[in-house]
DNA sequence: GTTTTCACTGTTAGCGCTATCATTAGCAAA
DNA sequence: TTTGCTAATGATAGCGCTAACAGTGAAAAC
């Protein structure tokens, strides 16, 4: 293998450097690599070359700098175990491939402190806007936001009053959705299976507020609920699933905050012999990918996570004509897919 | 709510603001914000007072490249959804936050002229180090890495030379001894399913070689293969098992090439009531948590992903004390997880 | 009283690049 | 020839911060 030989080991290059090894000056080097302003062809061959003979990477630190322009988006989200945050990521990703600008990632672990902490670093690195998920922040974090001087887009969540502009859905109104299908296909005594961290997980949190509601309306209430912490969730999904049935064995419905512990109770249920959704129905939220691999298609509830991405990313490139500027508010529709552990109504 | 009134909207703020709004030097606010040299206690406190109040956020663009040091360490990995990175971004995040360092993640969707352009983006902002998923890049982003004068870390593979230092297990030993197991268990009519991008996924490739290194050195071959690409991996694991035991029923073994459509396979397996293991036996690849939630255990290998972040972190924040000064190598033992679903030998 | 020391604060000079304006060369029109 | 114009290139001045050094005053040592 050959691999061409460092000229000098280290000394990091500069715009000196090639400007030097090419005999022009350091702003016509610049312009060439910027693609930017008048060069003749020949000047640009001969500073390309020397460029790439050197091994020369621009500083995109003194770049920013200078030019008061840095082509990053900052994305603060919970946890990347998740499942649902990759995909936002994908939309996010894909929109911004063409615009030059690039995503940069940080993780909050659902915890207010730590989140606060990623925005202010990534705010310290001056990015081209800001996409966070979720509306609840610490005050701290919320001044410093809406201070920032760039696009912010709170995402997956439109319960509430966002800094600057929001994308995602309603979970209060996804919950009641699903209460309300439920209810439609003949359960009433319903029970719900979900992560122990409702002061959290605020988007989990209103989507069983919303599920609550709708069963008040229907002069129903939950019968019984069971909660887990951490380890694989498609375990939990069958230990509290177990648990609960065990406990109460007239239960017709399982409510799950999410699709992998639904999976989990599923694959319980049917090694049991329960008949679903005759004698027991069940449902989760998410809508992944991973259910179309289950013996049967568990009832879910789309988040929209891909078009939310899309969406955000959009709003930060400027990508979106709506007239507005800045306060955009995208609410997208969760779509219920029934799969085959509800009844037909 | 009361929240803050911003003094004035826009206007970026800079240390000059806070210096003034606290009557002492720059420099001086500087010191305190980092936490750097002596100041006086009455000093501090007017300093962060005055900070606080007008919500100053450093640049940390400005302070880069003034001090020649940057905080950030980059993370270049193949996907995000793939379920194996996130837990190794798991362990690098938790090593390095008590270092002051940051990850930050780029993605480069399988393609080595995607990873060269992240590659260069990420040292276009001169981080403290540089971790990359596998051993085979473009030329040019060898030639990167190599001039880049910073610790660079190869991980999850070390079947190969590493430009600086690699952490991680090989696979070529992994699929080894997978075989060697499958043989010893008495399994023949072994046959291999995976994903359709032998050119892409070095490490899948790396594992099949050894596999079938294995299976010859014991005078066996693969009767059978069946590639897949996209979709979700639960429900194209079902399927390759279906189309490949309707082509050879005869085939008394299935080794997968991930955990993933594994347990596609051994749901449709057990679903048709086949004798798992004593008629046919199952194994992937990873060791993911998903699998503890399944009705019976896959056998797979444990990758070592949290070791593999927690160590390449450890290189780049100088917290290993091997004596060694770069080109550290560090190979994990893969441990067979034999499950349920492979004879005993 | 003088010198030394120490804790604290300020001054100066860049970091490597780009925005902006100035300059030059080349060529056509007057 | 001179003028005017354009394309190509260069010179200059920062961007906002920090390293390095230079004070400053007060207490401690001589």
């Amino acid at each position: 293998m050959t691999r061409p030989t460092p000229p000098e080991p280290h000394r990091a290059l500069t715009l000196r450097d090639v400007s030097e090894a090419s005999g022009v000056s350091e702003m016509t080097v610049s312009r060439v690599l910027r693609n930017r302003g008048d060069v003749s062809d020949a000047t640009r061959e001969k500073v390309l070359e020397a460029a790439r003979r050197l091994g020369y990477v621009p500083n995109k630190i003194a770049g920013a700098l200078a030019s008061q322009r840095v082509n990053l988006v900052g994305v603060v989200i919970p946890s990347l175990s998740n499942m649902v945050f990759p995909e936002v990521m994908t939309g996010i990703s894909k929109t911004l491939e063409d615009t030059g600008l690039q995503p940069v990632v940080g993780v909050s672990n659902y915890q207010a402190d730590r989140e606060e902490q990623v925005i202010y670093e990534m705010l310290s690195w001056r990015p081209s806007g800001l996409i966070v998920a979720g509306l609840e922040h610490s005050e701290a974090a919320m001044a410093m936001l809406a201070q920032a001087g760039i696009p912010i887009v709170e995402i997956m969540d439109i319960d509430g009053k966002p800094v600057d502009s929001m994308v995602g859905i309603s979970h209060r109104r996804a919950g009641r959705k699903m209460a309300e299908a439920i209810i439609a296909a003949g359960y009433r005594k319903i029970a719900f299976l979900g992560t122990h961290m409702p002061t959290n997980d605020h988007r989990a949190r209103k989507r069983l507020e919303g599920f609550e509601e709708a069963l008040a309306a229907a002069g129903l209430s939950l019968v019984d609920r069971e909660f887990y912490s951490g380890g694989s969730a498609l375990a939990k999904g069958r230990e509290m699933t177990e648990t609960l049935l065990k406990r109460r064995p007239d239960v017709d419905f399982l409510y799950y905050s999410n699709d992998m512990i639904g999976a989990g109770g599923l694959l319980w249920c049917l090694e049991k012999g329960l008949d679903v959704p005759g004698q027991i129905g069940l449902a989760g939220f998410n809508g992944v990918e991973l259910l179309d691999g289950l013996p049967r298609r568990l009832a879910t509830m789309d988040a929209c996570r891909l078009e939310t991405g899309v969406a955000a990313a959009e709003i930060i490139a400027g990508k979106r004509h709506s007239g507005v500027i800045g306060g955009e508010v995208i609410e997208f529709e969760p779509k219920l897919q029934p799969g085959d552990t509800i009844r037909k109504a």
